[in-house]
DNA sequence: CGATTCGTTGACTGTACTCAAAATCGGTGG
DNA sequence: CCACCGATTTTGAGTACAGTCAACGAATCG
């Protein structure tokens, strides 16, 4: 059977949360997971929703949203590949999980998944560390959020991204230009920093006029002076 | 000796994290524990110093701060009696925490209460819930912080403060107008919110004059108007 | 090839920030 | 009790940054 192995082959076995757990206990997780596959857009869970799935992200990335009853929309949160999602503990789900990419999960059901983590002591301490980890996270997109100019947003949001995604983005020379495919739209990159879609693109035109990205496409980007977008995200 | 059974007049005691351990673990964690009054003011963690204690607070509140490096601060979260302080599981302390009344903290070595916690599973998982709804309210007020306006922030404040301290502030009649003592200055208001010191000013006198609230003392606030700062939380 | 989504650019507006001064509160000491 | 001082708050005037509204260009997909 496929599914009694199917850990075997996985990609993130070692960095997600399983990772803590012998072989006996991954078989007992095995059998209450499930691989899921979704694509870009779909929405895999809503706020407000009674909280039923917990889950491990393979590969892809997700963003994690709340808004306000009027419509305005927050990302709270992204998540990459290892990354846990959901919320154990509590009957409904706080934010909504959707995918930015094709994405492929690996999805427990909440109340057997809480089972697993009372009964594996390792993977609860994982888990409170990862949690703590994206408290901390959390805490520091406030301060950007409040207190940081448009200008600085971006160029953080750029470097974040750079260290991300950036490691499979191809690097000429070393500390040289560095170029990779955000992985969000202007949109969505508008919603995590808390600006509008035209902020956006207009600090990335000068960013590029200040010859230090280049946006060789839609999607792309190309980080000719680290630097100075450093510079920018510190202080101004 | 006094400290041998510390916990025994401990106002909250229930609350607490502690308040999962039986008598047994209670007498082991007494004796890493320690109680230390700090005055209105002090600061009891800096940030980016390495993380020595961890804490329970037993009265008053603190604040919960990062600042860029020129000097913007901006408040992350508040702590309530029976909260807990610090980080576990890392060598540096993420947010500088302040003293913004007198405050009784009962104090533990991070390293020795790491281990308490290693012991005691109960324990470990009340932290992990505690840790996950901290979480969720840190997101929350991302989304009110990047999206909503300075009336819907202040208005917001407003209301969380009466339900969090105003449970002890006098309501003569039952739904009626609600007064209580705001614990922050209006700077430290404004580091909550991602405001300035004016702009809160100003949204608390034009509620004033909408007759929504009253301000009876520097410090002291009346809500008599309760729906209306609730609509305005919401919406406008 | 048209339709639709996404991105850029422009002109204008408004909210909240900055700088500055006056008013109020709280405490201290004559 | 009152005068005085510092800290905090309020109020005012002017500015700037980012938002809104709108049009246009570019890319993607059927």
């Amino acid at each position: 059977m496929a599914s009694s192995n199917i850990c075997s082959d996985c990609a993130v076995r070692d960095a997600a949360l399983c990772g803590s757990l012998d072989d006996v206990e991954l078989r007992a997780l095995n059998s209450i997971g499930e691989r899921r596959i979704y694509p870009r857009g779909s929405t895999i869970i809503w706020a407000g929703d009674e909280s039923v799935i917990c889950a491990n992200l393979l590969s892809g990335m997700l963003k994690l949203a709340t808004s306000t009853p009027d419509g305005r929309e927050q990302i709270v949160g992204l998540l990459y590949p290892a990354d846990f999602v959901g919320r154990p503990y509590a009957e409904e789900a706080d934010h909504t999980v959707e995918a930015l990419t094709d994405v492929e999960l690996c999805i427990f059901p909440r109340r057997q998944f809480e089972r697993v983590l009372d009964d594996h002591i390792r993977m609860e301490r994982l888990l409170l560390q990862r949690t703590l980890t994206a408290l901390q996270e959390a805490r520091a997109r406030m301060l950007m959020l409040a207190r940081k100019s448009a200008s600085e947003k971006v160029a953080d949001f750029l470097l974040e991204m750079a260290a991300k995604v950036g490691a499979s983005g191809c690097r000429p020379t070393p500390g040289g230009p560095l170029t990779f495919d955000l992985p969000l739209t202007r949109g969505q990159m508008a919603d995590v920093l808390g600006l509008t879609i035209e902020t956006v693109s207009r600090q990335l035109t000068r960013l590029k006029g200040a010859g230090i990205i280049t946006l060789p496409g839609m999607r792309a980007v190309t980080i000719s002076d680290r630097a100075a977008l450093q510079a920018i995200a510190a202080a101004a």
